[in-house]
DNA sequence: TGGACATTACGATGGCGATCGTAATTGGAG
DNA sequence: CTCCAATTACGATCGCCATCGTAATGTCCA
């Protein structure tokens, strides 16, 4: 009944975003991953990182970063890519996302598993 | 080495800064509420600080922020007064520590208990 | 229609950390 | 010297969360 094109999951405001909330989200290791290859790749699925974790536990992460407001994703078919909310993090917390992006080391053969790849 | 007059607790240096160590410090809100008092007052030490938890926790915080590299702390006779490393940080994460205060609500009438306050 | 795949909801578990009370240490004041 | 205040090391407790396995749901394709 919902044939909507272009959905997109549950996510805060741009006016609701919570400080404290974001640097829960962005305290975790494998989140800061997360960030760190959707700022390289653009837009990934779940399935898509190659991450040290079970696929269960990435969804989980990128629910945690949806609800947080770092991420939004957007339904497609059966799958779900996300991407970061750069501008509207830029403009509440200037130099956040970026200065922790930059500071984040991405281990080196951790691109994406050929699904929406870039480089090669 | 050994400089009697100027002591310091020990803490990383300018270039040790770990932003996975600083978030996870700037993750707890006790913690961001003593950042931002910091930023007001310039220099605390525990006991001055008006906290809704325990002096032991708030050494427990302390010694968190001291060691992640967010504040320095200065031995004075029998107190030890801590300041936000704020040039450290921004030259290494330039505007994180800046946007996490300016977003961080301090309580009101949670300012010091007239120890060394210097609100003009 | 049936099978393969992506996502995620759910429950369980193990570990980490925030908080506390207590005690020990140390410097300052009388 | 004696007392007090400040700090913190230590151990205990307890709640939260990262992670997993499993199962349910939904989509696409042959």
């Amino acid at each position: 009944m919902n044939d909507e094109r272009g959905a997109w999951l549950p996510q805060p405001g741009p006016d609701e975003l919570d400080i404290g909330t974001v640097l829960q989200a962005l305290a975790d290791p494998t989140r800061r991953q997360i960030v760190a290859l959707l700022d390289v790749v653009g837009e990934a699925t779940c399935t898509s990182l190659d991450l040290p974790v079970k696929v269960s536990t990435v969804s989980h992460h990128m629910k945690v970063l949806r609800e947080s407001g770092v991420v939004s994703t957007r339904v497609d078919g059966n799958t779900r890519p996300s991407r970061l909310r750069h501008a509207d993090l830029e403009r509440r917390f200037p130099g956040l996302l970026t200065s922790i992006i930059r500071a984040t080391p991405v281990p080196s053969g951790s691109s994406t598993r050929s699904d929406d790849a870039d480089d090669r």
